[in-house]
DNA sequence: ACGATGATGAAC
DNA sequence: TTCATCATCGTA
């Protein structure tokens, strides 16, 4: 429980660290209001080797991030329109990250912390990682910054446990010039079908 | 299926 | 300095 910590992102198995952050929550302060939404779809970017990461090709102005602490916000611009926002994981040197690709949103602030069913929430799906950060308003200005309550973008572990079989492995999505890294399912999702279901 | 729209990085 | 590409999305 409570805010998720640099400790969390530095674990070395990144695929790991991107699946347990499932059922977290990314929680946004924005205008004086707090909004919560529950991870539900996350993509691993692992290591110097990993084609499709930005870091194939080495440190650049872009990345370098990446090759910093865990625990900081890595956000970039693509396709002339969108920001991605990724946390960046893994011991130092170690350039990793991981994409939040789509959230539920938390509709009544007044469940904070009481443990209820994940089902049992009233929430709106926020699906791709281009409309996740349009809705949330994150820009450029996240870049660099420490995932903190005190900068407006943090995660926080409310207890909500995905169960295993909820969850999807897959390939991830764009990154088909990465040859044999593109079928690596290093895409977690959470099963809108089970989650349902379960609750 | 394709255009919007601009930063990035590699080539020249 | 040019140029292809791009961890996407909305419309068709």
């Amino acid at each position: 429980m409570g805010t998720v910590s640099k400790k969390f992102f530095q674990d070395k198995n990144i695929p790991r660290v991107a699946r347990s952050l499932l059922g977290n929550v990314l929680m946004r302060r924005y205008r004086g209001e707090t909004r919560a939404y529950i991870i539900t779809d996350v993509e691993a970017y692992d290591g110097p080797r990993d084609k499709a990461s930005h870091a194939y090709r080495g440190k650049t102005a872009r990345n370098a991030l990446m090759f910093g602490e865990a625990g900081r916000w890595y956000v970039y611009f693509v396709y002339g329109m969108y920001w991605m926002l990724n946390m960046v994981t893994g011991p130092k040197e170690y350039p990793a990250a991981i994409l939040i690709r789509g959230a539920m949103a938390v509709r009544s602030p007044k469940f904070l912390g009481l443990g209820n069913p994940i089902a049992k929430w009233q929430s709106d799906c926020l699906s791709g990682p281009g409309r996740l950060t349009r809705a949330l308003h994150i820009d450029k200005s996240f870049n660099g910054q420490c995932a903190r309550p005190e900068n407006g973008l943090w995660i926080e572990d409310w207890g909500i446990k995905i169960p295993p079989r909820a969850i999807r492995k897959v390939p991830r999505i764009g990154v088909s010039y990465a040859h044999e890294w593109a079928q690596k399912p290093y895409r977690f999702v959470v099963d809108p079908v089970v989650r349902e279901r379960r609750g």
